[in-house]
DNA sequence: TTCACGCCCCTAACGGTGTTAGGGATCGCT
DNA sequence: AGCGATCCCTAACACCGTTAGGGGCGTGAA
């Protein structure tokens, strides 16, 4: 996997973040290492400290290559359908590469290109009629929201998830787990065990979206809802 | 700072959640190491893993340590204020203990001393008129939103934060940065970059969790808002 | 009393980590 | 020809999580 074909393209920061990348998908983060990353690019691992000040700053490189192929959706309907592409398109994204939340989480210094693409939602809020202080703590909320909440889909549920065990098993474990808490202390969640663990997150995503786009509705004037 | 003292307290799994809190305190959570720990109950590294399997472990133990006194709010005013209250007492308690959102994030399965506090909102939550999945969806997603603001809140800003900088100076360059991107391609990051980087982050989190409850209104029936 | 066993801690070591110091090689410019 | 910038190297440092194997200590059974 190494690339040490010797006509390899000159390597540059965002070279970087692509090696980064490969290596992330490859080993997911806790592996991911500034020697294996060097080997990538076909390089001894002191080298990279000539283009990066330290490994903080390959994460920034990396934020930033996550980000990269990120679409905004088509700009077709009304703002709420358009905000709500946004978001299941956002988590999306996270989810189909390892590890990206963790990555992305407490890295609010947006690269070029999560830039391109708040640049462009921001401008849809305007048009919808939201006012400048408002679009700027929109774009935040939402950004915040889909965030978190890959960042929770995205790691184990359990120990026992991490070796082995698949999903299903996990959420029942977790579900039975809530059961057997003493019920007098514990009525509802013993008596919510199921629901609170749904395992379905696709539609546990979409709940805390559709509240979301109702509170914000709620900041527009009734006829532009 | 080390404890030496020999007639020291029997080494339990909660004991060791509580060194593990105070060297995260000390030392931050990428300075929180199992041989740290250990020399903080008055032991060698290898000896935590009679009581623990791995670090992993132990971060569990230190996540419900850090949960450890959380107080739920009174039980005066409507849903909504009370509610408003959850929130803002878990972000401020997150934000009081160093990393603490770091910590936390990513680590669903919740010790007994979340697990308290989710008792008790659900409670609140059905009384208020919330159907057994929404509440279990309710709480789910403010969860999610404190701990994924936090989470942002809690890390530097950019790496010139994390050497030396004052926040206001952090968050003044930042602002700059984005006045400083070509107007013709980014015109409302531009134009908004006052907005997009205030300051002001209990009224960023502030706005988020007035939204939410304006959407978490819209699913009661009226009479109960 | 002695033996065995479970409990809790130890030393020593393994392979891996981020990072730095200092030194070469190659290239374009003067 | 010489120089400086650029880019990579080897070697090393301190520290990390984790494991193997062993040593005492306390208790309960023989």
């Amino acid at each position: 996997m190494p690339n040490d074909d010797d006509t390899q393209p000159p390597l540059t920061r965002e070279a970087l973040g692509l090696a980064a990348l490969q290596v992330l998908e490859r080993e997911g983060l806790a592996g991911l290492s500034m020697r294996k990353v060097a080997t990538e690019v076909g390089v001894k691992a002191a080298s990279l400290y000539w283009h990066v000040r330290n490994k903080e700053e390959l994460l920034d490189l990396l934020n930033d290559a996550i980000m990269a192929g990120a679409e905004a959706p088509p700009r077709v309907g009304d703002w709420r359908s358009q905000l709500r592409e946004y978001c299941h398109r956002h988590r999306r994204h996270l989810l189909d590469r390892r590890d990206a939340a963790k990555v992305v989480a407490g890295r609010l210094a947006p690269g070029p290109n999560l830039l391109r693409l708040q640049e462009d939602q921001l401008d849809r809020l305007r048009e919808a009629g939201f006012s400048d202080a408002d679009a700027a703590m929109v774009t935040y909320l939402l950004g915040t929201y889909v965030q978190g909440f890959v960042l929770q889909e995205q790691s184990p549920l359990s120990a026992s998830e991490a070796m082995g065990a698949s999903r299903r098993e996990a959420v029942d474990a977790a579900a039975d787990q809530l059961r057997a808490l003493p019920p007098e202390e514990f009525p509802n969640l013993t008596a919510l065990a199921g629901d609170l663990t749904e395992p379905d997150m696709e539609t546990r995503f979409a709940f805390g979206v559709e509240r979301i786009l109702d509170g914000l509705a709620a900041l527009l004037p009734a006829e532009k809802r």
